[in-house]
Parts: C-alpha cells; sequence; structure tokens
DNA sequence: ATCCAGGTTCGGG
DNA sequence: CCCGAACATGGA
C-alpha cells in the first residue's frame, strides 16, 4: 500500500491504541450518520458512536473499533496486538475511508456563493467523502446498487458478502471481509441467480473480479492517471457505465471533481433543496457541475447525506 | 396495480 | 446517433 508521507507525523501509539489526528474541518459524528445509513450495511456496524470494521492485514484479521478521543481519532485493534507495519497500513485505511488528506477550506469557499450547497456545508460542516479503499468493492457496489432501490441493493450486497466473504467471529458478532476478487473470479454468473442477482450484474461481477484478478486494471494504475484517463478506463469494463466510474472515482480513486450526473439519488436531492416538485433536467445538471467544479464529488456527495433521514 | 429505485447494455430504426 | 426494452425485485 502507498503511504500517504504527510501521515507519517500525525499519529502515535499508546498500549494497544493509535491516535490519528484529524484536519480542523472534520466532524466525526457527520461521517458515523453517513455508515450508519442502512442497518442492512453487512461490512462495517455502527454503535454509540463508534465505528467498527473488519480488515485483513497481509494474513492477519484484524477487526478495529474507531471513536473521537479528546480531538483525536482513536483506533483500537479489538482483537490482535499488531506490528508496527501493520499499524501504519492501519492507519493509512482509515485516514483513506475519511479522506483525512484532503483540505476542505477552499471546498467551503468555493461553496459559499452557491444557494444549495452553502447550506449543507454549514449543516455538515466537517463531513468527509466517506471512501471506498478497495477497487473491487467500490466497483462491485457500484454494480450491485445500479437501478434497484438501495435497501434491496443491500441484500443482494448481504447475500454476495454472508456467503462468499470471509467471516470473523468475536464476542458472539459475525464481522465480514468482502469478498476477494480471486474468490469472485472463480464463481459463475449461475452462482448468483439463487441470490436474486440479474444475469447480467452477475456475468459484470465475475467479468470485473477476472479483470482484476488478472491485473488488467489495478487502483495503483488507476491513480497514475489523469481524471479522463481513468474514466475512459472505466468505462472499457462491461457493466461500468458513466455512473458507475464516477461513482468508482469519487469513492475509491478520490477525485473530487467526478460527477455522476446520472444519479437518481443527486436529482431527489437537488429537488428537495429547491423546495421543487420537478426533477433537475439535464441540462440543469450540466450547470450544477460547471459551477461545482472543481468540487463536484464533494458536492455530490453532500446532497446525498441531505437525503438520510 | 403502478411507478420508481445510487444504470447499463443491446438491438433496432 | 438516438431510443426503447430488458434486467429482477422491493417499497411506496
Amino acid at each position: 500500500m502507498v503511504i500517504d508521507p504527510p501521515i507519517r507525523d500525525k499519529w502515535y501509539t499508546k498500549g494497544e491504541n493509535i491516535y490519528l489526528s484529524v484536519p480542523r474541518e472534520f466532524d466525526f459524528s457527520h461521517c458515523l450518520r453517513f455508515l450508519n445509513r442502512s442497518h442492512l450495511e453487512c461490512l462495517h456496524s455502527v454503535q454509540d458512536q463508534r465505528w467498527r470494521k473488519l480488515l485483513k492485514l497481509g494474513d492477519t484479521m484484524v477487526l478495529i473499533q474507531v471513536e473521537m478521543s479528546s480531538g483525536n481519532l482513536r483506533i483500537l485493534p479489538l482483537n490482535t496486538q499488531l506490528t508496527s507495519e501493520e499499524q501504519t497500513t492501519l492507519v493509512s485505511y482509515v485516514w483513506e475511508v475519511f479522506d483525512l488528506g484532503r483540505d476542505l477550506q477552499p471546498f467551503y469557499e468555493h461553496m459559499e456563493q452557491d444557494p444549495i450547497l452553502d447550506s449543507l456545508c454549514q449543516a455538515f460542516y466537517g463531513l468527509r467523502l466517506i471512501g471506498i479503499p478497495e477497487l473491487f468493492e467500490a466497483l462491485s457496489w457500484s454494480i450491485i446498487g445500479q437501478q434497484i432501490n438501495l435497501t434491496f441493493a443491500y441484500k443482494l450486497k448481504q447475500r454476495l458478502v454472508r456467503t462468499v466473504g470471509e467471516k470473523f467471529h468475536f464476542e458472539g458478532q459475525d464481522y465480514f471481509l468482502f469478498p476477494s476478487a480471486g474468490k469472485v473470479a472463480e464463481m459463475s454468473a449461475g452462482d448468483f441467480v439463487n441470490w436474486q442477482f440479474s444475469a447480467s450484474k452477475a456475468q459484470y461481477l465475475v467479468g470485473i473480479a477476472k479483470a482484476i484478478h488478472a491485473d488488467s486494471i489495478s487502483k495503483d494504475s488507476l491513480l497514475e492517471m489523469t481524471d479522463d484517463e481513468s474514466l475512459a478506463t472505466l468505462l472499457e469494463l462491461k457493466g461500468i457505465g458513466p455512473w458507475s466510474a464516477h461513482y468508482v472515482m469519487m469513492k475509491c480513486l478520490r477525485r473530487t471533481d467526478a460527477y455522476p450526473v446520472e444519479d437518481v439519488g443527486l436529482h431527489n436531492a437537488i429537488k428537495v433543496s429547491f423546495s421543487n416538485i420537478v426533477k433537475p433536467t439535464k441540462a440543469e445538471l450540466d450547470a450544477f457541475g460547471r459551477r461545482w467544479h472543481p468540487w463536484q464529488a464533494y458536492a455530490t456527495f453532500y446532497l446525498w447525506h441531505s437525503l438520510l433521514k
């Protein structure tokens, strides 16, 4: 894993705890609210202002608990002691999920003149674009979420994860990892039918798993590309259209200017923000995008957040 | 019952 | 190039 150099002096350990300093524009509660948006989520849990997540560092399963502790993020590995190398990897992961390397000040300044976004920026001050660091997981989730309601999407993901993903049992609870690309690459599209995946979704997932497993597409190579190049590369994958490509660029490649303009949630959020009964037109959406550039991804994410109950 | 869900691909005009 | 259909099911 590539370590962002600025991280190195941002954390220290005390016993088993890791303390990670956070930027000024950071609000853990807002982030948790997004992470906790579905009770059907099977890849992490939120309870009492604490986030729990299962990870695999090398061959080691690590269940972490993340919470605020006097202004820092406290990361506690619950089930095992970590080597310092594992600690470094773990910190990078958390860093990436919460986009801690991002300076949000320019984003907030940019949105000051925007009628919708300015109020959202004030309401959700410190909310970070919650990421999905694993490329295969991000691509898969975008495919699963296509064209179906989110509740059903979570159910499909749950069936895949609980059947194919690795399980770790801790204190009476089961925690799961998203299935590896290698594992899914060995499946046939038919295996998904019992889980109510459409035949095409199943095909796309297996095809993309194979592409990743064969290393014909990788996060590292995508990260080196420009926005346009990574977009074009993602679009070559069967099952990845414009919406999914931008979704993955937002959540995994961390492109602040990705813009899933076809997104229904985005349309609804804009509609609600204007107290309208009509959804925005394509031309209006493009105009919003131009206005939000180069923060289209963050604008979209804040709008998604505004839809949470 | 009908319509819309975190869309994409494919075939036809 | 643009447009409708199919995908599979749940919730309002």
